[in-house]
RNA sequence: GCCGACGUAGCUCAGGGGUAGAGUGCUUCCUUGGUAAGGAAGAGGUCACGGGUUCAAUUCCCGUCGUUGGCUCCA
């Protein structure tokens, strides 16, 4: 082989010989026109390069087109350095944060000075974007030193950029330069601008430089492009269906929630149907604790405040959360109740306590309040008051690992059976560099943490580990799911704590007659059981599993003759606590088969002169139509067989 | 809390310096109808709240409250 010969190994395995220098595209363009066309970018030994740049050793390459993951991302940054050209050439003077891809789109961070930016000038900026993409220009890459880098945005006044080129190293930075925009940028890039055929500008908002908000606020400014205007499309249209199933709207229409500005903001009000959604969901899971060893307590919605600077979260939460309410003549302070562990606490300190007596584990539906932030309400995701099916496990050291198996069994059968199938499982560890942050002993923070990951693994759940994301207090394992707009949210945690049980001083006697410290597990497979109601609508879509659906029948009379028929089947079907109501309008069935689909109802019962002349009825499932005749018998039977076919 | 947007009938929304409109829902009447909207009439609004500009404000301006998209935060 010649020396100015490298060779090129395919992901097919097959391996080609190409001059030194060669780029990706000219390596797909010696495989065919067609995919040199298509080309974003490759990959070169697992790193992401522009298809253009020469590549001098012997490599794996894959050729990256839009159906690869990595190719969108590369594709969304560029559509970034494009949009800022854009800003660039409508207001001359605005300085860029930073412009990253994300999962969908990309965004850019903009300091536009004095003037404001509203909402409205997305469109011409639009439009500026697409005009500059029909100029193809191409995304050259150059390296620069340091100092022509800082000699550049010095020259230009973007501080931002001056305090990127800060935190790198001379002799690692590029710059890219499309048309008249030079950016400070690792890239890759896609080839040029013309491969951008379809933009949409999706909203503004604010965001604190570096994340931080003690730096200045910019607008940031998201975007999402695609190389055809028909996938846009699509891809509107899918963000449109996923707006129908946004909780607040389903809450709202189905009759399960309501908020009022007289009660507060995040203080949500339960309806009858939501409530018996929530009754369910409540009834659901004591069965499966009190199955899995748990036993329920009481505690009140308040406690002295001296109870939270026992656990320490007076210090550390009580001036951002709701202040103490006092006792009308001497004053007495007490809180509502942010948590319900220090209440569990006192109730494992009622009495002394035995190794064999452990674990105990403390169950309560409590209802906590805590002081968001207002721009964090959401719906029923984030509110200021919210009940927790939560529960704290007393063990000792050694039975950690037992009880987190324990509970991640019980947060997967909760999942299975209410269909939950895309969750995360996230692993939250202390930052190794930062550990006086925490507390707790080195060695049993250690053990927490390995009991934690091979119970995860023993589980085999899929997990991501997360270093520094633990709490102060102990390592985590979070479920997260996401909503219909994309956003993840998390639903179960498990907790391992080392800070209450010293502050509460809980102890437990030994085998060996020796006082002993018990380790305590915070554990909530909802979470929380109204940010849990508002994953679970946007889930099935408002279309409840039989058993939690607050509506589960309408029986339809054909007319009023028939309200007495009707009355008698209600009354049968209540015996067998199957919740509904009869339909007696006066409309026509079509009319009440359609109001039924529409609040999502999971079976319409029909009666009319030949169901009752034989004593049977006519069943139409939601979404799915008429599924024939039926004695009251069969469906009943066929009610219960679905019911536990879901929970199984 | 911060930045932007929004706030008109129960709900979805139109309108716009001269005190309001549609669809749907609700009430009443007609109709008694067999698998996704039968017909008619009627009731229903301090145009979020408080100031200001104006002869006149629901409309323009400012503030407050609330909602909303993000940011920050989340025991």
């Amino acid at each position: 082989m010649s020396e100015n010969q490298i060779k090129i190994t395919l992901p097919d395995g097959s391996e080609r010989q190409y001059e030194k220098g060669v780029s990706s595209y000219e390596i797909a363009l010696s495989i065919s026109e067609g995919l040199a066309r298509n080309v974003l970018a490759s990959k070169v030994n697992g790193n992401v390069w522009d298809s253009s740049r020469p590549i001098h050793h012997d490599a794996q390459v894959q050729l990256l087109t839009w159906n690869d993951t990595e190719a969108k991302g590369t594709f969304w940054h560029s559509s970034a350095h494009l949009m800022a050209e854009a800003l660039e050439a409508l207001y001359p003077g605005v300085k860029f944060g930073i412009g990253p891809n994300i999962a969908t789109g990309f965004y850019y961070d903009v300091d536009f000075g004095e003037r404001t930016f509203d909402g409205s000038e997305l469109e011409k900026i639009e439009k500026k974007m697409l005009e500059l993409a029909k100029q193809k220009s191409e995304y050259i890459r150059k390296d620069v030193s340091k100092a022509e880098a800082v000699a550049y945005f010095q020259k230009k006044g973007d501080e931002y950029k001056l305090d990127l080129l800060e935190g790198l190293e001379d002799g690692s930075i590029t710059f890219y330069e499309q048309g008249s925009f030079v950016d400070l940028c690792r890239g890759p890039h896609i080839p040029n601008t013309g491969f951008i055929k379809a933009v949409k500008l999706l909203n503004v908002a604010g965001a604190y430089w570096r994340g931080d908000e003690k730096n200045k606020q910019l607008t940031r400014i998201y975007g999402v492009t695609f190389p055809k205007a028909k996938e846009l499309q699509e891809y509107l249209h899918m963000l449109e269906e996923a707006k129908k199933r946004d909780h607040r709207k389903l809450g709202r229409e189905l009759e399960l929630f309501t908020f009022s500005e007289k009660v507060g903001m995040g203080l949500p009000l339960w309806l009858p149907k939501g409530t018996l959604l929530r009754e369910r969901l409540i009834n659901f899971m004591k069965k499966a604790q009190d199955k899995s060893g748990y036993q329920q307590v009481a505690t009140p919605h308040i406690g002295h405040k001296a109870l939270y600077e026992t656990s320490g979260h007076y210090e550390k939460y009580g001036k951002d959360s709701f202040q103490p309410i006092a006792t009308p003549h001497d004053g007495e302070e007490f809180l509502l109740k942010p948590m319900n562990c220090p209440h569990h606490c006192e109730i494992y300190k009622h009495k002394p306590r035995s190794y064999k007596d452990l674990p105990i584990r403390y169950a309560e539906f409590g209802t906590v309040y805590r002081y968001e932030q207002s721009g964090e309400l959401h719906g029923l995701t984030r509110v200021r008051g919210f009940t927790q099916d939560d529960a704290h496990i007393f063990c000792r050291p050694d039975q950690v690992k037992e009880e987190f198996i324990k509970v991640i069994d019980l947060v997967l059968y909760v999942f299975k059976a209410l269909g939950f199938q895309n969750y995360t499982a996230q692993i939250s560890l202390r930052d190794p560099d930062n550990k006086e942050k925490y507390i707790g002993e080195d060695a049993l923070w250690n053990k927490a943490e390995s009991d934690i990951i091979e119970a995860a693994k023993e589980k085999g759940l899929d997990t991501v580990t997360e270093l520094g994301e633990a709490a102060f207090y102990g390592p985590k394992l979070d479920f997260m799911v996401k909503d219909a707009l994309g956003r993840s949210w998390q639903l179960g945690t498990i907790q391992v704590d080392y800070n209450l049980p010293n502050r509460f001083e809980l102890e437990y006697v030994g085998s060996d007659n020796q006082r002993h410290r018990p380790v305590m597990i915070h554990r909530a497979p909802f979470g929380s059981l109204e940010r849990f109601v508002a994953v679970l609508i946007e889930h099935c879509a408002g279309n409840f599993p039989l058993w939690l659906s607050p509506e589960q029948i309408n029986i339809l009379p054909i007319s009023e003759k028939y309200g007495e028929y009707a009355e008698k089947i209600n009354a049968i079907f209540a015996e067998h606590d199957i919740i509904g109501s009869i339909d007696n309008r006066d409309e026509k069935i079509g009319r009440k088969i359609r109001d039924s689909e529409m609040k999502k109802v999971p079976f319409m019962i029909i009666v009319g002169e030949k169901e009752q002349a034989e004593g049977k009825l006519s069943i139409r499932k939601h979404g799915e139509g008429d599924l024939g005749s039926f004695t009251p018998e069969e469906f009943i039977q066929h009610f219960r067989n679905i019911i536990s076919e879901n929970l199984k």
